[in-house]
DNA sequence: CGGAATCCATAACGATACTG
DNA sequence: CAGTATCGTTATGGATTCCG
């Protein structure tokens, strides 16, 4: 049986401009945020804890951008405006979910590993 | 029926230090290449188009203090470094690749979306 | 409320040179 | 071969201020 193995050896691969996608702090974390439903902007604010209002409406501009987030504005005083995942967004809480998955099984045995090695060196 | 969701909303969740962990350039990259089975450290640089010397070593440190990568070294002149990944490192193949698989699937719509956002500004 | 614009600190990374 | 050490650059993100 062959092992499943995906192609990381070409600078151009899905893969790598999927990486360079969402490899960032916020951008997984607010797809993570918009999984179950639209949020308003100050909504994702309060949600994704840490994260800087110049941070949020940037990963939000790169997901709208991408066709992953739509961005709709109700032009009220004061403005709201709401964000939600695209169809294509929402295929991506599968396979982030199953990284989620991973990392609350294994996350702590990653950390304990961690420490075991720093008290080693 | 509830939506899968995961946890995005503190500053300390499994899903965080994951993305702490793997959200860097290379990290996921390394971990495809050493998913068919191991490799030396040369054959690595070269699997993995465009990485440096210092960040593959960096990389490498890293997979293993987290328990994720075993580091063999052969004592001979000159010396041979074999890297493969641990059990826990194997688990990791499953979730990572499907996310390939969604980039795969994907990511030329997403491409095709940027580039259309682009033209409308 | 939901931004945009600016400034600044640091972390991430790459290139190069050197070594057991 | 498989690193380590150093340096310089760029990318990233945070804090702050201002605006319709």
């Amino acid at each position: 049986m062959t092992e499943p193995h995906w192609d990381p050896f070409n600078r151009d691969c899905p893969t790598r401009r999927l990486l360079d996608r969402i490899g960032d702090r916020w951008t997984v974390l607010v797809i993570g945020a918009l999984a179950e439903g639209p949020l308003r902007f100050g909504e994702l604010a309060r949600r994704v804890d840490g994260v800087s209002q110049k941070m949020l409406t940037q990963t939000l501009r790169g997901l709208e951008r991408d066709g992953l987030v739509d961005r709709t504005l109700y032009p009220q005083v004061p403005p709201r405006v709401e964000y939600e995942l695209t169809h294509a967004g929402r295929t991506l809480r599968e396979p982030l979910g199953a990284l989620d998955a991973w990392a609350r099984t294994h996350m702590s045995g990653v950390i304990a590993a961690r420490e075991e090695y720093d008290r080693a060196v």
